[in-house]
DNA sequence: ACTTGCCACGAACACCGTTCGTAGATAGAA
DNA sequence: TTCTATCTACGAACGGTGTTCGTGGCAAGT
């Protein structure tokens, strides 16, 4: 019974505006195979479009998860996703937050206040960097909404605050970090790329045309620039590196003005 | 002549197409005033359509700049525009070079330089909020490659030396500096609204949002969070002073990484 | 058994960036 | 001057995009 109406309505579907149909239409479909196959499980719910959409993001990159192209992976059309998802804005938060799903959440301690907010921070990095196109996300959505993008901030904060800053200091410190880790990741995925993209290839090919560009002007022109190119190499080093420097710089500066306040 | 000669061409180009054409063709167009509309200047130029995309991007942010609307705009189809611009990304490097025409390019005073970075990051940082839609340009930018922008980031880097950096440390603060006031700018753009986006509106129903939220939750879930968001406003003080505080930051923890390597 | 509400989804709308081919203008050579 | 070659402008179209509408079938409440 369900299998043969749904049979029925798929095979008839274009004809079904003309009900007064027999059965001329082009080969009367005999679908013995196709049968098992829209009947073959369709949970469809907002965790599977998510699931998906990671997975395509993790293959073809941010740019790559369409609604379209994440309906087709759970072979069903565009449409159907917008029962589970308000928004590709909505879609993109709520695969961030699946992003920090094992993300650990630390308790602060004060003794240990210091190492802990980098130890944080580097393991968030850490988490925007192994999946590529979710520091773009991040960069875009800043407020977090979602239950374990907060607990995370909580626990940041929560970390500030055994450092013994004031909520104020604390929030503003806060925010710092968080542009910063977030604006670095998206940095890094930019012109790292994703594996996909032009990115590593892009910007080879740019560090290139300037370098030959500055060769090229006349003496003393961008003399700092000219300087700095010389000792420069696309991608070297661990990226992790650059951002601690970043991370230290930032956090000593936090720390002072904090002391320079609240007199510790 | 010359307008005899162009009146001859263009009346007689329809048929010149089909040899064997009597007078049957649809009213032989009298062109007497369609003359003067083609030849009505129209330059169009590579700056005259950056200059058009500006003032769109002004009126209706950076996602109104679509080729479409700029053509629109120049009165003309989109695929005239790619004589001049290469490219959508093309177009938005020119439009954000063009917004630091009048961005002053400081001579490095070796006396005065932690003034002299300070300023000259918040004036870079000033003309990205005072252009909403170039941060977001500067974002996904980064690596310059225009001449204004690589004079800006030359004078950035020679304050810096002139602070006593080796090119090394000079090139890993510029970065850092260059990072942190454009993810601020962009940050700011996204929730501060440029005018026509729901930006500001969307923030704030954000932050209410949130708030009743945690304060829904059982007491302790987010205990950090929810001593935050008692004392927050949505839009409260001007945002340079939240930015100098990063930049204050930074720019200690930058002096004492360069000192601490070069003992100064 | 009937109604009601919900999920799936085909079709369509209004856009988008970009390319192709052609017509007109212009500049250089003869 | 006249012929040719090169360049600009641009209408039309291609292959995408996010999102909405309306319908049709299913399941649960009454």
């Amino acid at each position: 019974m369900f299998v043969a109406s749904t049979l029925f309505v798929m095979s008839t579907s274009p004809s079904a505006a003309d009900p007064a149909d027999p059965g001329a239409a082009a080969v009367p479909p005999p679908p013995w195979r196709k049968a098992a196959r829209p009947s073959s499980r369709r949970p469809l719910s907002t965790g599977a479009v998510v699931e998906a959409a990671l997975r395509i993001m993790a293959e073809e990159g941010l740019a790559g998860v369409t609604m379209r192209r994440v309906a087709q992976a759970l072979d069903t059309g565009p449409a159907s996703l917008y029962a589970h998802v308000r928004d590709k804005q909505d879609l993109h938060e709520l695969m961030l937050d699946e992003v920090f799903a094992d993300a650990p959440v630390p308790v602060p301690d004060p003794g240990r206040w210091r190492e802990q907010l980098r130890e944080h921070t580097v393991a968030q990095v850490r988490v925007l960097l192994d999946n590529p196109g979710s520091a773009e996300i991040a960069m875009r959505t800043m407020i977090p909404t979602t239950p374990r993008l907060m607990a995370q901030m909580d626990a940041q904060i929560g970390i500030l605050r055994a450092g013994g800053m004031t909520p104020e200091e604390a929030g503003a410190a806060g925010d710092l970090l968080a542009l910063y880790g977030t604006a670095f990741a998206f940095e890094q995925e930019l012109h790292g790329g994703p594996g996909q993209a032009s990115g590593a290839e892009d910007a080879a090919r740019r560090i290139g045309e300037i370098t030959g560009y500055l060769r090229s002007l006349p003496e003393g022109v961008f003399p700092h620039l000219a300087a700095l190119v010389g000792g420069m190499a696309p991608g070297r080093g661990d990226p992790m590196r650059h951002f601690e420097y970043g991370l230290d710089a930032i956090i000593a500066g936090i720390e002072r003005a904090a002391g320079r306040e609240s007199g510790t």
